[in-house]
DNA sequence: AGAGATTAGTTACATTTGAAACTATACCGG
DNA sequence: CCGGTATAGTTTCAAATGTAACTAATCTCT
């Protein structure tokens, strides 16, 4: 019969949670190469992206990254200044550019990679299998429901 | 014998996947107060600690929150400058606040409250329980892991 | 072909953020 | 009890960020 008091324990509270885990381990990782290659986040992730898949445009680096192209064209800006990234223009549409790494930019990118698996990896053994296979599977149903709503 | 290309999926990466789930439900979440009630993440945050915890100092808060104090302290004036928080400084040490939500606050808050509790609800209901208690367990193993590294 | 709408990318501006300096109070060892 | 050190909290300044305005190129529909 009592009204009760509201409360929300944030420390239970799943978004909270969700949010400290993923910054502590955003943070210890972007420490890697930050540190010790200068990048900051978003130029960090154009050099993944084109790492794996060269000749995309500015505009589908933003898909790819799930990144505001206000951020993925200053990223592109200062690896270009960097000398780690070489730009062409299509020739079919002058708007769009073809962006790849450049032999400096592989070069580094050749470095982090290892160290970004080996993170990962540390991250995993803390983990048995079967915890592995199901962050896998909540991470993939967390990111289709997110989608929709 | 050949040497292997260094490739990194970043779509398969685990720490790019876990922030970019985080920062789906996040912004959708801070949608929800901000939208309505006008409050930044790091006021909603200072606001939740003390709904459940009135009297804290404002360092304290900072543990609670995982949040530096430079943030707090901002989102602690934007409070007191909206009326929904009162502070008072400690006898036994009077550099340490006192905070709590005042009527107006607490007012917000229980508001809030129950919106938060439906959000997570909503999150939830995409999981079967066992995916729960599984997200669980390794939320909870993952805050412990990072503390150390 | 050309006016209007779209799209790729950049720039400008206002806001947020964090690191470091600063202020004020309290603690500690002699 | 006094000088040095530590702590709570604020302020300052520079860098990062996002929204919105802008430029330039392309597409579309007549």
């Amino acid at each position: 019969m009592s009204r009760q008091t509201p409360g929300l324990n944030l420390k239970a509270f799943l978004p909270y949670r969700l949010s400290i885990v993923t910054n502590r381990i955003s943070a210890s990782f972007a420490r890697l190469y930050s540190e010790k290659f200068n990048l900051s986040i978003p130029e960090w992730r154009v050099m993944a992206v084109l790492g794996q898949q060269p000749g995309l445009s500015a505009d589908t680096v933003c898909g790819e990254t799930e990144m505001d192209k206000v951020p993925v064209s200053r990223a592109v800006t200062k690896l270009l200044d960097k000398g780690l990234l070489s730009r062409e223009f299509s020739g079919k549409d002058r708007r769009r550019s073809i962006l790849s790494l450049s032999p400096a930019g592989y070069g580094m990118y050749a470095q982090i990679v290892p160290l970004a698996l080996a993170y990962e990896a540390e991250l995993k053994a803390a983990l048995t299998p079967d915890e592995q296979s199901q962050l896998d599977a909540l991470l993939e149903k967390l990111t289709q429901t997110r989608g929709q709503i």
